[in-house]
DNA sequence: TATATGTCTATATTTCATGTAGACTAATCC
DNA sequence: GGATTAGTCTACATGAAATATAGACATATA
């Protein structure tokens, strides 16, 4: 399971992304229109900032802007914002070098060597899609909705 | 990260799974023998039996066996007992048929259409892989580190 | 200087994972 | 049939993490 705070930043991100005419984005107004707590917002929205996903401006005028265009974020980075590296056992994180606290044997754990397949399918699918894909892919579902009530009237 | 249970759990398979000779094992006996908390054990083991992995006698002479020989266990079978489905998103879990309470439109979220792929990819590995062939590869990696110490030698 | 806006620190609350204690049930053996 | 062995069940303790919220602070613009 992802987080909220992973999902949040996904949702804030796709706002952004697909709201045009503005570029630059108030927290309060990011946080109304997809239903986010506006506090938990600001937090999520300084992460991205620190992982280089997002810009800020203080002040009159200011707000948050997408530090790269929706095709040059991958859903990848973002999801790893929060998630850290997204090793399903810790003696496969490469940001924290650590070995899992239990393991006997780690060179030859099985657990490991399957764990690491895992680490590199889910990588596989995340680091392919961009922001701009995960729109598109929702844009395509809402059209085929619309078609099927056309067809029904 | 999957949860010390599976983990637990497969350490402990893969322990009655490669060790020759014996099909019922102790409670105790696999706990000392993997490293694993006793009490903490008697309720993993039990879930893998509630889940068809496992089964049991009790009384003297009694113990856990394998339901299934190592090949028939796959790895996501052991895992998705400790673990629910992969879900990597609440509106794709089939046992808990429930959508993601912050969602707005489900039909239309991309988040759900990309997290689809991730699980599909997931999943894809570990109905893959067997408890035998996680133990095949620990093994191979044991060779390998064999064979590298005799030519030190 | 006043105001708008993002940033930081601290904390509250809830949930979940990990682990432990102890009573209970069932099977075997003598 | 009583003693012993071994799994099963219920309850709880503990700690960590996720999800938020409050309020003070910093900085840019007009």
């Amino acid at each position: 399971m992802i987080s909220m705070r992973s999902k949040y930043g996904l949702k804030a991100l796709g706002y952004m992304a697909r709201t045009t005419g503005k570029d630059s984005f108030l927290i309060a107004d990011i946080a109304q229109a997809e239903g986010i707590p506006k506090k938990f917002l600001e937090a999520i929205l300084l992460t991205l900032k620190n992982n280089g996903i997002l810009s800020s401006r203080k002040g009159p005028g200011g707000g948050y802007s997408l530090a790269k265009s929706p095709a040059a974020l991958t859903i990848g980075a973002i999801v790893r914002s929060f998630e850290g590296d997204l090793a399903p056992v810790q003696c496969l994180s490469e940001t924290q070098q650590a070995s899992c606290p239990e393991c006997l044997d780690e060179d030859t754990c099985g657990i490991k060597l399957v764990m690491s397949d895992v680490a590199s399918a889910v990588s596989a699918v995340l680091d392919n899609v961009t922001l701009a894909d995960m729109l598109q892919k929702s844009e395509f579902e809402r059209q085929k909705r619309t078609q099927m009530m056309d067809f029904a009237i």
